[in-house]
DNA sequence: TATTGTTATACTCTATAACTATA
DNA sequence: TATAGTTATAGAGTATAACAATA
């Protein structure tokens, strides 16, 4: 790989790329659109959150969600309901039946990465994500 | 964040996305084409390398390729030579002004991570790095 | 027949700008 | 005026399929 390989950089995303690889053939058939799942879970992580708040924890355009949304409550995974407050504002809820796909999901994705977790120890883990966080954090 | 915040991959992908917004907005000037760099990179690290065994290395697909190397032929960084033994192939080689610009990046990629690694002392740093090794080898 | 590089093409992802309805 | 959501649109990034040259 040469001097790229000195990277850590170059080591987060090649792990990254298999996890999301693997994550994504685990759940073909569910013919997941781009930001679908992270969409749900913060949805859920957050009832009554709304588009501008959810595109803004996700780090991308507003305009981005109203076709990811648009999906969500056609596949009766999510719902759209006028804030009372704010008429301009849709409060964003996961249904029942969107709650159950999501853990789904969770498990798929626990799943996906159980195999690289398995390499290391508890405590090694828990540093590893000690570790990650501190760098985010400065970044 | 929720659930979505236990997965390992969560977190390797926000520092992840970080770093290459980082680095992004420090090359921004060069407008690099996706894929420009570590091209460049990996033809450095193996002269005479096909277009196919890149595109193998990168896993992107072949065709990916051609206007990358275009790119890096019309800015003089790298050079198609026909190979002597296989006329189909494609030799792929950095020329001087290529390695130098080379060079330039991989400055700017080690000044990108040097915020996030000043946060973790040598010993941390190797272990992180092993960790994430032997995360990918076993994926 | 199979492989290397190429072209044409289409699809997904994302951003920008302009619009509407509200505030 | 400003903000939330929407629409239209354009630009990247990537994949697939078909092709020419060569093996």
């Amino acid at each position: 790989m040469g001097r790229l390989g000195e990277f850590i950089g170059f080591r987060l995303r090649r792990v990254q790329n298999l996890l999301s690889k693997d994550f994504a053939s685990a759940t073909r058939k569910y013919n997941l659109r781009s930001g679908l799942f992270s969409s749900l879970s913060l949805i859920s992580s957050n009832p009554g959150i709304s588009q501008n708040e959810l595109s803004a924890a996700v780090g991308l355009d507003k305009s981005t969600f109203v076709q990811v949304i648009d999906e969500l409550e056609k596949r009766g995974l999510a719902k759209r309901e006028k804030s009372k407050t704010d008429r301009r504002r849709h409060a964003l809820f996961v249904t029942d039946e969107g709650q159950i796909f999501l853990n789904e999901l969770y498990e798929i994705m626990a799943k996906t990465e159980s195999a690289a977790l398995k390499q290391l120890s508890p405590s090694e883990l828990s540093l590893l994500k000690a570790l990650l966080d501190r760098m985010y954090e400065v970044l």
